[in-house]
Formats: C-alpha cells, structure tokens, sequence
DNA sequence: TTTATTTGTTCAGGATTATGGAACTAATAA
DNA sequence: TTATTAGTTCCATAATCCTGAACAAATAAA
C-alpha cells in the first residue's frame, strides 16, 4: 500500500470536483471533512470504518475524492487519514467549494421540513 | 414534441446540479447561456444548431440540464428557447451556480497560460 | 519469530449509464 | 401536398459504477 496520487493543484479541474461532489456518498463524506476541521482546528481524519457501504466502495470513493484534489490522504500506521485541500483549492476556486458545501448543508437541514 | 419536464424548485437538488455541471459539454453550454443572458438583457436562447456533436447527443446533455433544474426550455415554432433559471436558483442555492460557473470560465480563460 | 488482526486496495463480474446513428415527430416553408 | 428544419426516441455499443473476494501492509499477540 503505497503513498496514494495526489494531483498538483494546476492538475485539478472544475468539471473534476463538481463530478466527484455529484455523487451523495461522497459530497456527505467532504461535508462531513470540512465541518470536522472547522470544529477541530484544522487538524482532522476520518476513516472508512463504521461503514454503511461495503469498503470496497468506499475505498473507491475516497479515491474520487482524492484525484479529484478535494482531499489528501496520509499513512498513519494502518489507517488512512483524510483531510480537505481547501486552503489550496480557495486559491484557485474561489469560493466555489464553500458555496457547493454551504448549500448541500443546508440542502439537508431542511430535509423532512417541507410543507404538506 | 410536447412541452418537457421541469421540476419544482423543491424537487431540485445540489447533487443533481453538481452531476448536470459535472460534464464538460454540459457546463459549456450553461456557461454560455448564462454569459448571453448577461450580455442580452436577461431574454436569451442557445439552440442545437451549429452543433460540433451529434444531435441525439445534444438533446440528452439539454435535458439532464432541464431536469437538473438549470435552465428552462420553451417551444417556439421549431425550436427551443432555452434560458437559466438562475433566479429562482439563487434564491434556494445562494452563491452556488454564480461561484461555479465563475470558476469554470476563469479557469477556461487560462487554458494555454501555463508556464512551460 | 510466527500468527492473527485490522485497515485499505485491487480485481473481476454484473449492473447501470452514456454515446451516437437511424428512424421518427412536429412545425413551418415552398 | 411535399420539403425542410429542429428535436426526440430507440437501440446497440461503449464506458463507468458497485461490490464480493482475494490480496497487501502495518501492527498486535502468542
């Protein structure tokens, strides 16, 4: 288990990122990553473990969100441990990440409140 | 040919945005419809015509636009009328769209631009 | 050291989705 | 009518996605 591909920054797209957000298993796990190092003071993981989905898919969603330049992961022993690239990624998008997150979160605040 | 679907503001949602935007075709297009809303006074249109893909494909990439709830098309004689429903949209999605497509055409804008 | 456990990746298949040529529909023009 | 123009639908092929099974790598236990 090698030192998994990170894109350089010049490497990622914004077709890249909106594709691996489009996806509701992935954009929940970034949404879940970024407020995680809000409340943690930008040091922050999450792994695959208690898992809903198989951890083959898993594995293969992390990766999406990883070539897509949206998350690094590091070896630490046997885990992985994920983090958001969004300081890098402000700089170069804008604040096209924070608008997509801010608008899935409330996306799902307001989920079971609609009017009957 | 009777008028297509559209959803509801309430059917629409973040991830079915992101997947719509997600394909290079299909951002292009929204990108240029949005551009020529602005510079037309919000009353525009893009139909298939001057095509670079086949038709059949083009009608796909505008109706999983339609059904994504990015833009609305309305019949006029034998054409399409298409046009953004970015109004509506920002008011349920707040910077969302403006953030993304304003990324995308800077990053277009760049293509050729990088040092050797 | 071995052996077991834990974490994650890779592979292979079946399922799903995307592409585009051909045939079709609908509105207008000749 | 008959043609022409604009899009849609259908279908076969191609590409992608999902996931169980087998695998690899690091640690823990014996």
């Amino acid at each position: 288990m090698r030192t998994p591909y990170h894109p350089a920054l010049e490497e990622i797209t914004v077709e890249g990122i909106l594709h691996a957000l489009s996806d509701p298993v992935r954009i929940e796990i970034y949404a879940n990553l970024a407020s995680a190092e809000c409340a943690k003071n930008c040091s922050t993981f999450l792994t695959i473990q208690k898992r809903l989905l198989p951890k083959s898919t898993l594995s293969q969603h992390f990766r999406i969100l990883r070539e897509a330049g949206l998350i690094r992961s590091e070896r630490k022993g046997v885990e992985l441990i994920n983090s958001t690239r969004c300081t890098e990624l402000n700089d170069r998008f804008g604040m096209m990440i924070k608008a997509i997150i801010e608008a899935y979160v409330k996306q799902q605040s307001n989920i079971g409140t609609a009017s009957p």
